[in-house]
DNA sequence: AATGAATGAGGCTTCATTCAT
DNA sequence: TATGAATGAAGCCTCATTCAT
């Protein structure tokens, strides 16, 4: 509102920067998918991008940063998703069952794509300790939530501490969601791990 | 005749040989542990051995080797390990919950030391192709054997699908074993991580 | 319109890596011709050609392509200034002595500088294989162009097998023009060894 | 005459010290013909030899020397077999082919064995400067002996500079001799190959 | 801003040689 | 004297990063 559209004239410049920019994420996204990370080197990126080495040093100040620009971005997916997904769980007056299948059905979905790149991000030691810091706090906002989720359904056991429950909840989602789609098991044994990943889950929460 | 034979005349060539390859796997362990591996140097690793790089070089043909050696290492506990545990599953009158304690912290203590090198050979994808089919045998071998074991158990659950629900088992306690340990948590909550592991396989896996 | 165009403006990028590619052959000429091969170090080459290690990489992918880069160039040369001593050879009316007083001229002249290189090129096995298969196809071309001329000429004498006689007459001259040029012998010497392989040659070949 | 015979009872150890070097020579002698000097280990060396490391550098201070010896030793060699058959050449009163015929005969089968470790000595630049001096010595006064005995015969022409035509003759054998052996020809064409090098041998010296 | 040539620190590895046993 | 383990200088090469154009 404050902008008014009179002016379409210029800012090609900044336009261009963001089609660069992320020109350099989505060629890194495949190149660290397909060489990981030490053999994903920058020029690698940039010749994929379609970029000079020295036009992707203007838009990251080194290597590392690239990655963690991923890491955010991949990050803020995995945010939105489970705000939308706690959502889900909190409002929805299914069995769990099917709520747990949506849950970890979008979970695979979201890392389907570049697992290679995944693999990266949440195992090797690769991200600055501040991003771990900060994914450790959203981890933590996360398994609060779930947490509180939990303890509000009534098909789900009371136990001495939800926290820890929560905690075991998310990462048995993240790690068996990261597994199915990393091993890249033939399809078949995909759908059948993803029921028995909501069976573990159901087992472990029901009342 | 002038040397005593209280220590049995064994070749000191040999003898210092191990001597050599020990400390440079020992020193090896440690400072992938720390650094990883990209950033683990050879010299790193032969100077942290109190070994001269050329030493290193005599006993491990090439970096790699040196990770396949301490992974061939850990393989080889681990079997060893897992061979115990099994029979103690088959034997065991007990309860289900003590025997899944027993061998949840067994395990735990398995990796408790050097997490950060458990990592790079569980998670990176650094081992030979050679070895990780290897890998992949064992650990299908226990996943059998897991399996059966279940299967003859009567306060387990009867199951579709077995060898499924093995393979949920044995990498829900290898992963949670990893980030237990990784996480560095404090001792308390590794605690009571152990003990909501182990209700959780139990609640995934009674009748 | 700024600038004037009595410099057509090529690519100054491409200009500038032509002259780095020209300053490292040139150096490996040098440092090949003074040190030989194992002790002609591709930093030596690069300090000597005033480029940092990196660009010499830039533009060869490992010492060997530097060495059978110049072993090309060499080739190319001898091939040339074979086929125009061929055309004499075939079209001169001269006697043969002074046809062959040139043809050795023009191959000492080619051979003169660094001959410490020529010498790796000729006699040391370190060519590629691919290479030295060219450059045997390329000798067994000269030498069968070389004994169908001897062939037209009526002051050769007939012989029963014109190959082997063209064979020892081109190795002659190899030989002997770098014999001349690498043994540094005072000029004196090398100008009457010019003249007695020029009577060696007339006395095999005469009628 | 000093030292008298009486005690055969010792220099068990110089015996066999003789026997050592011999053994790493011969050892050095098929390494080098088969790897090349750079890659001719001394511990490859050794190791042929059934001898140790140390060893080898108890009797040889570097590995510079080994080549050293081996090229000593070959010109001992030749030098003996010149010095015989300067003295055919001198005496024979056959025709001047027999007599080339039986020189290059003879020559070949002295580098017939191990032509890659002749190629070495007489090709690459590795050999110590003092005995380069040394071997052009003796070359010298294989040219200046040559020189006289063609000065000798009736059956070979006068020239004005009989040292530059021994020194063609000297060269031409040197030179077709190896690369008729190094070249690994077909034996057919060796021997075609000798007889033509014989044939250009007598028109250069026919009177 | 964009380009890509240039840079050079630093990693892996080899191998002649030394030295403790 | 023999052994072979240990040494470390030095070579090749990579790749993140800088800089002239």
């Amino acid at each position: 509102m404050s902008k008014s559209r009179v002016q379409p004239l210029k800012q090609p410049s900044q336009q261009r920067s963001k089609l660069t920019v992320q020109a350099i994420l989505e060629a890194a996204i495949h190149v660290f998918d397909e060489f990981g990370y030490a053999a994903g080197t920058t020029s690698r990126i940039a010749s994929r991008a379609g970029v000079s080495i020295g036009s992707l040093y203007q838009y990251f100040p080194n290597k590392d940063s690239i990655l963690t620009a991923l890491a955010e971005q991949h990050m803020a997916e995995v945010l939105a998703l489970s705000v939308r997904l706690l959502e889900t769980l909190r409002t929805s007056t299914q069995a769990l069952e099917p709520v747990l299948h949506d849950i970890v059905g979008h979970m695979i979905a979201l890392h389907e794509n570049n697992p290679g790149l995944h693999k990266l991000l949440y195992e090797e030691g690769l991200l600055p300790a501040q991003l771990r810091q900060t994914a450790k706090q959203a981890e933590q906002f996360l398994i609060e939530e779930v947490g509180r989720c939990l303890s509000l359904r009534p098909d789900v056991a009371a136990v001495a501490d939800r926290q820890l429950q929560a905690y075991f909840v998310v990462h048995a989602i993240e790690h068996f969601t990261h597994r199915l789609v990393i091993d890249r098991a033939p399809m078949e044994f995909q759908l059948r791990g993803k029921a028995e990943l909501v069976s573990m889950l159901q087992r472990y929460l029901r009342a």
